[in-house]
DNA sequence: ACCGGCTGTCAAAACCGCGTCAGGCCCATC
DNA sequence: GATGGGCCTGACGCGGTTTTGACAGCCGGT
């Protein structure tokens, strides 16, 4: 899950930023000074910073720095100083973007979004994105899935499926989600094609497609990737 | 170089957009409405986009979403809007970054770099000059192909679809990819052209064309190159 | 025990995508 | 005006993919 690391003295913004995060699904880290929050970073691997400038003892446009010598995850600053000259050397010194307070929680939070789009869009062209049940393993940049090391073949409508699943690995994924991602939103009720599909799917990658361990059927609900 | 386009129908606005960026060395393109963006952006693929969401005819958001169904080039919103709900909007669009009018020319231009300074990270994937498949090589710098010691000649579409499959060695390229990165976006659909410059590379390139090797088809979705 | 709803299986039919060939257009060059 | 290279268009056959339909098994409720 998202890991999002705040960093302000202000215990009225964390605890608001904290509280507002975590009701979006984020996991949410707090420091309140610059030090904490380099030791935090070092050691949590946060997906995203947010950072106040204004810190006790530290300055903060020497925290972006600290970070960016080691990191690329995105940095949104959070300031009370309006005066340009602040931005841009926050900006230079390696922020991503620069909301200044007052400031909408709803926009921070879109900047957020913004931000952690575009560091994933770069991972998912940078990193290796395996993944790997036991019995057979996915590439979701490369397109490709393994079972005992040899690969398999997959249609296109196989792998949508698949592809789907691994994306929320663990997670129920319902019919409908099913239906709607891989076909299009106006095939909901068509769950006949995905036992079709399921059945293929496992004939592929099950190690005995008579009893899955991987590919689970949650009856009247949907499926789900083990 | 780096090449920014710039929309705005406001000429003083883009008048002072271009000199500034100008004299910061960036390569400038203009455009004055959504659907001359949308062309321009086609055919000159450039580095980032500065839009301005109040256009004439053409709903800014709109371009945003256009942009985005076939390329990350960071886009930078500038709007005289300033209520959350439109900012929201842009940035879930896909929009970047946003910036208010009245803006501070310096920061715009902060903010400009920040953008790219994060893209250019991204790119910095793909550069190995020279490629070898086995059975042909090639060398993107000086933009030639060898197959066993000779020079192989490429058409200009051919050579644009080989160095986009070469770039992404291994992972699958999807025909919309290809289409739009060799044709441009408004060509998605037009997978028949594919066929046949696949079929020409293939001549050109396979030890035995009808069985390829290295230009392999993965059908219903695109081509790889192995 | 019977039924309805849901899931899994099988096979045939309809459909679509790929590769291929041939021909026409455009444009630069001679 | 003729030539030729490069690009686009259309038609066709083949093979694989998707869709459809029919049927069997499982389970909870009646």
């Amino acid at each position: 899950m998202t890991l999002v690391l705040v960093v302000d003295d202000d215990i009225q913004i964390a605890r608001a930023l904290r509280i507002n995060l975590s009701a979006r699904g984020y996991r949410v880290a707090v420091a309140h000074d610059g030090a904490e929050a380099l030791r935090a970073a070092a050691k949590a691997r946060p997906d995203l910073v947010v950072l106040d400038l204004r810190l006790p003892g530290t300055d903060g446009i020497s925290v972006i720095s600290s970070l960016r010598a080691w990191t690329v995850t995105p940095i949104v600053v959070l300031s009370g100083r309006t005066d340009e000259t602040t931005k841009i050397a926050a900006l230079d010194a390696g922020a991503d973007d620069y909301v200044t307070k007052p400031f909408g929680m709803d926009e921070l939070l879109a900047r957020i979004r913004a931000a952690l789009r575009r560091s994933a869009v770069a991972a998912r062209q940078a990193d290796e994105p395996l993944v790997d049940t036991g019995s057979f393993s996915v590439d979701l940049g490369v397109k490709k899935v393994w079972r005992q090391g040899a690969e398999v073949h997959l249609t296109p409508t196989e792998w949508g499926m698949l592809e789907l699943l691994v994306r929320n690995r663990g997670r129920l994924v319902t019919q409908k989600q099913l239906l709607a991602d891989v076909w299009g939103p106006q095939y909901a009720g068509r769950s006949h094609y995905l036992r079709i599909y399921i059945a293929q799917l496992r004939q592929k990658l099950e190690p005995d497609p008579a009893r899955p361990r991987h590919l689970i059927t949650e009856p009247g609900m949907g499926y789900r990737l083990a």
